[in-house]
DNA sequence: GTGTACCCGCGTGTATACACTTCCGGGTTC
DNA sequence: GAACCCGGAAGTGTATACACGCGGGTACAC
């Protein structure tokens, strides 16, 4: 049993969330499901996915699995090598730092765009998400208060005015989120920074683009600074280990 | 042979380009190969690409095909719909706006990285780009051109520091590069505007990162002024020409 | 002549069978 | 005792068979 503990700690995790929706799942059903899974850590990074065990879990055959880890692997949320089986992504150290720094890019230019362009009920549902977001927090849901608060970012791509670089920004958001539950040290609060997300929101109402901007640049960096870069268990140099 | 002559008039060029390597085409061949003969306007968006058409030219069977299409799909190079067949993307007017902006925002942040970053060599295999973009242009190779002119925005996209930008980069360019085929007017000799590139290599040799953005984002700009995209054929309203 | 309903063919959606590759474990040999 | 070799189990890679859905064409009715 200490072959793939991953695998059979986590797999049964997915079907817990959705019930007993074993019949007839389609390769979008999949998809989300393991993307879901990834966001909330119940499938870790390096977690291995089985394409037939995923198929009796949903009760489909491999052609749709396959479809699915296809699709997650352009959006690199897993790793397909030839031959092996699908592994969670386990984004570098460096490549979190890219991740991060080109989400800086695109969000601040997303938030910009966003400032004044945004219509009365956008705005109303953007201040009952960061309620939302905080009642969560205080009681302590976890799952809850990731989905929350990651909930605002993706309302933001959904709703900028350029749908091309909402695609890209959405992407980034959930790529991030990934590296957060990767990285996040114990007890940290990630992405519940102060009133951060009230501020944004309100410079978008005003329509202070360049301020919104801004502020959604120090966010990020201040999320980014909470993480643990330094765990590098993944790129351990073998040789300045066992030289004499 | 008019119900659908886009697919048997383009089909057919996909073969013509690799001559006759029609045994055991990989999922990623295929890809390449749809992705080449779109840039090249040898598939011009709408062509039909049926699953048993491609897989016979490949000499694979449809599972490989259906692999390429699904990635091919991801990359918004096609669209798939539900029980009919996958089509080269069209985008629209609007659509073609907002990739122009995206890449605006993330070719100036690309460039500005480069800037500096670059080695001798890579500075030379530029020179040498513009060079061989000149000479084909020069001497009327059209394809060969076109590849040229991509390839410099490709060779910085590949290069940037950031990997993360430069893949969103990369994928950017492409799509641009869609839709240039899509809109370009005749005659239009895109992308090669005067010694823009020339001199935007002198910026990133130079270091000059602000200038190199600046520079894009104005270059960028040219570009799309050059395209029709008054041509709205396919978002035609009909109520405004029948009303009487 | 026109409108409608049915039928058939083409193409995709899904499942499954089989071949190949990889990895692990036990046995043998040096 | 350690290293190498070999065999089998597990998993992916690919092809193929069959089911389903859509669209066009024809025949029939009005």
């Amino acid at each position: 049993m200490a072959s793939r503990p991953a695998t059979e700690a986590a797999l049964p995790n997915l079907e817990k969330r959705s019930g007993k929706q074993r019949r007839k799942a389609n390769d979008q059903t999949i998809y989300e499901s393991i993307y879901d899974a990834v966001l909330t850590q119940r499938l870790p990074p390096g977690s291995k996915l089985p394409e037939v065990a995923l198929g009796e879990l949903f009760g489909v055959s491999r052609s749709i699995v396959r479809k699915a880890l296809t699709r997650l692997a352009a959006d690199h949320v897993i790793e397909q090598r030839p031959n092996q089986m699908a592994t969670v992504a386990k984004p570098s150290v460096e490549e979190t730092q890219q991740i991060f720094e080109a989400r800086k890019t695109i969000e601040a230019e997303v938030v910009r765009l966003c400032a004044g362009a945004l219509s009365k009920g956008d705005l109303q549902s953007l201040r009952q998400l960061i309620k939302e977001e905080k009642a969560a927090h205080e009681s302590g849901q976890h799952q809850e208060r990731v989905h929350r608060s990651m909930g605002l970012h993706l309302f933001l791509a959904d709703h900028c005015p350029n749908r091309v670089l909402g695609k890209i920004q959405r992407e980034l958001v959930l790529r991030t989120s990934i590296v957060i539950a990767l990285y996040k040290v114990a007890g940290v609060q990630a992405c519940f920074l102060g009133d951060d997300h009230s501020r944004l929101v309100e410079f978008i109402a005003k329509g202070k683009g360049d301020q919104a901007a801004a502020l959604v640049r120090e966010h990020l960096d201040t999320l980014a600074d909470l993480l643990d870069l330094k765990d590098q268990q993944s790129t351990i140099d073998l040789a300045s280990i066992l030289r004499p």
